[in-house]
DNA sequence: TTGAAAGCGCTAACAG
DNA sequence: CTGTTAGCGCTTTCAA
């Protein structure tokens, strides 16, 4: 009897109408006797009734979920570490919730993870996807797109293909990085990239040896790091090697920045006094580093709701073409630089 | 025709069988002549079908998603940025997606949205709960019981209830700190504490302050702070005024540990060598702060899957006693104390 | 405005 | 071992 939850069925004889009918009110399709609606309130009420939302999404095609996946290098699941996916996360969820819908948190850091995924996706499990996709080889967005899941991108796809996406202008952060160090007097400029193998990386680091040409200087000193803390570090070790009398250091995140300056600091150089540090990201550590760090700001959460923003709209309205929002970056001085 | 995804009828038709038997070789069930299964499998192959995940959670009562709500004391979806929820994300995912399920993410930080993710769940949108609940006056723990939801928590609930949950020995980890910091010889001994509204907050300052009061220290200076930098360092610059002398400070979390630090540096103090700084959690900031933290270690990411875990177990077996499983905390000596 | 009826795609008895 | 037959709970034409 009293087993399952109560069912439309149960509505519908309690209130001595058509499920038909109580499907309409709960729905809040007009056309309906207010009298009517009153009593199929009260039996709702009265046998604590809630919809099935799977029963409805087998028919209506929509779940009310989307796959929040992030496409990683491997790097496995410490990426939910990584301040910029937490920002990423808070973006997408802030904005989805507004519209009750929500997020399945997928990894896909492996061939077998990017076909689950894409399986998940395929099965109607999710209605699209926001991907998070970093690596440029990245198969998923491809893939994604061939099986007709509806996606967002962060960050503009590896190859070009007529898929969604939101961006940074990450040049005009390098340059903006470049112009402040400049202009801050420093004459002996180095810079730590992020990974090269990442569009982002690429372009920030374009973007900065552009207008360090511009204003004179043809070769910026450069190593190579990986957008965490450690790597940052040893880029600066090795930077301090190549150029001992360095006075500007732009690194490509806020993580290496910070690691930056302790490497600095147990050189026994002040920062900004000695070298100017300027980051990218505007993110935690950012204001937790001391000092606090100059850096170039991405508008992380925007960037997200706007993700999720334009995998709602193509949800509503399919067939549209691709869509693309680029940000602008913002430079956030503090006391590195 | 080529409309809607192939469905077991199409495979079935290609394959020349039944729609029963497809599924038997779909979901692997015996019983099925290697010879059809060989047929059916091509079938599949030949029209690429998948499964509707949608239809079989209706007739299965399963969904193969858990939500992973946050019920946060209002942090708005800035939550995302705690190092601590992201190790939580991280534990869980990593323990799940061995089992091809998948968490949902839900904040539940307003009355309105707790009722949501009350309804969500009772929709059988998921299976259950994984509940980080911070805050003892959450009624949603006690919600979810109430509507029958599958429920494990992170922490114990506020009050006594049926429901199962993981937590740390906080009262241990308190006492950890207290005696690093007696044998490392100091005597002016303060402590930033947690959120005193928060059991583990309660729990580790108990705990601190009784293995002091063990070691002869009946009294110590206590800041309460919010577990973000910012009330971190405000609480020690409390604390400064009170007990300009201090040599020694226990902080609830990393966060404000390293937040102290600064604070301590920036009135011309040396840590470790005029004042110990132990923190809590041993996360990010433990290893980016300089000197590197001397932390209290609560390993997130194995309590997280554990919770998943029992949450799993109980959903194979429902009906099951609610369980509970209590962490070690470990100190982690680096080199603030 | 309301109800009857036909599925959505799948699983799970129950026969055969 | 395989097929037939009911549904799971809901939405949605189509008539009335």
């Amino acid at each position: 009897m009293s087993k399952g939850a109560p069912t439309l069925e149960d509505v519908a004889r309690v209130a001595g109408v058509s499920r038909a009918t109580v499907s309409r009110v709960v729905n809040g399709t007009r056309n309906v006797d207010p009298e009517l609606q009153e009593t199929v309130r009260n039996a709702i009420e009265q046998t604590g009734y809630t919809p099935n939302r799977v029963a409805r999404s087998l028919v209506t095609r929509r779940t009310g979920t989307v796959a929040l996946v992030i496409s990683g290098a491997g790097g496995g699941s410490d990426v939910f570490t990584d301040p910029f996916f937490g920002r990423v996360t808070a973006g997408v969820v802030d904005f989805l919730r507004l519209r009750s819908v929500h997020p399945v948190l997928m990894l896909a850091d492996s061939d077998h993870a990017r076909t689950e995924v894409v399986e998940f996706l395929r099965q109607g499990s999710a209605d699209g996807a926001l991907l998070v996709s970093t690596h440029p080889a990245d198969p998923l967005p491809a893939r994604l797109l061939q099986a007709g899941v509806p996606s967002v991108l962060y960050a503009r796809p590896g190859r070009p293909m007529p898929i969604s996406y939101v961006d940074l202008d990450h040049r005009a952060g390098g340059r903006m990085a470049a112009d402040h160090l400049v202009a801050a007097g420093r004459y002996n400029i180095a810079t730590i990239s992020g990974p090269l193998d990442v569009l982002a990386s690429q372009d920030r680091h374009a973007g900065f040896r552009d207008a360090m040409a511009r204003h004179g200087f043809p070769y910026v000193p450069t190593a190579e790091g990986g957008f965490t803390a450690e790597s940052g570090a040893s880029a600066m070790q090795r930077l301090l090697v190549e150029c001992p009398d360095v006075d500007g250091v732009f690194a490509a995140n806020d993580l290496m920045a910070q690691a930056a300056v302790e490497v600095l600091r147990a050189h026994g150089l002040r920062v900004p006094d000695d070298v100017a540090v300027v980051g990218f990201d505007d993110s935690a550590p950012a204001l937790a580093s001391r000092p606090q760090l100059t850096t170039v700001r991405q508008p992380v959460e925007d960037m997200a709701a706007k993700m999720a923003d334009l995998l709602l709209a193509s949800l509503e309205e399919p067939g549209q073409r691709p869509r693309s929002a680029i940000f602008e970056p913002e430079l956030v001085v503090r006391a590195s630089a």
